[in-house]
DNA sequence: CATTGACATAAAGTTAGGTTTAGGTATTAA
DNA sequence: TTAATACCTAAACCTAACTTTATGTCAATG
């Protein structure tokens, strides 16, 4: 049995964090004596449950709900797959979302390292764009 | 000159966003008559680049900040780079991050899928780690 | 006996980037 | 003339996941 002094420093989760979930209700079978939380194996395995979901990139409320799955058995195998597959997908996305970003500032890195060598960005104007680096060329299409 | 119920179609940006856009200065030389406002080129312009810039990840408040040096000219060249390679750097994170989420998605999924075929995850627990995916090994290692 | 330290609570605050609401003005069409 | 539109403002609300604050209990230590 630890104290919630003790099952911060063991995960190194501050303590307003850890009576936040009880508050959520995350440790539906913490105990108390005389007021005091007494965190027990199954509560550590809830909090460890927590943090590998949190991992994955699930809210807390989708942590809630796959812990309910979990306690009813293998009846919500389905549920439980469905809900990392949905989150895998939007996962993808995120990706490819921020690739592109990578390329815009990829070019605005490019430009202004430009700007900076010329001393002006007037030159980039210019440019004709089958002058510019290939890597840059599709990029700057797209913004001019 | 527009409205702002024509600049929110021509953009798509709700018309509550264009006026939050302006309380937060991002139109410094917007014009009204009798209250109501007009935009000109000018502030046609700062939307673009308002738009651009978000799409490269920027936060609002670094939008502001690069408003304000690219109004100062070619000396502040150094400093817009210097915000995107900043930038860069943190999207490059973040997309390290999230795939290593992926993986753990991964396997969340190869873990349910086998759970759901065996209709339970006991054989999962009994499997030799050398008998699982070679996909899956790795991951299998970082959670057992 | 006073203070320190670990625990407790409820409620408010934080962050970003808006959105919604409640109330008012001004123009135009039927 | 009244009804619909389009515009205006200030202020409250929203989300998520916490954190901070104000206040209080309790045990041990000096």
């Amino acid at each position: 049995m630890y104290t919630i002094g003790q099952v911060s420093q063991m995960f190194n989760i501050p303590i307003s964090t850890l009576r936040y979930y009880d508050k959520e209700g995350f440790f539906p079978n913490l105990k108390r004596s005389s007021g005091i939380r007494r965190f027990g194996e199954q509560d550590i395995e809830a909090l460890k449950v927590i943090e590998c979901l949190k991992e994955s990139g699930l809210e807390l409320k989708d942590v809630k709900q796959f812990i309910k799955w979990a306690t009813k058995g293998s009846s919500t195998y389905k549920n439980r797959k469905e809900l990392f597959e949905k989150r895998k997908i939007a996962v993808e996305q995120e990706i490819k979302k921020l690739q592109k970003t990578l390329n815009i500032l990829e070019y605005k890195c490019w430009y202004y390292d430009k700007a900076i060598k010329d001393g002006t960005e007037d030159k980039i104007y210019k440019m004709l764009p089958n002058k510019l680096p290939t890597r840059i060329q599709k990029l700057y299409n797209s913004f001019h």
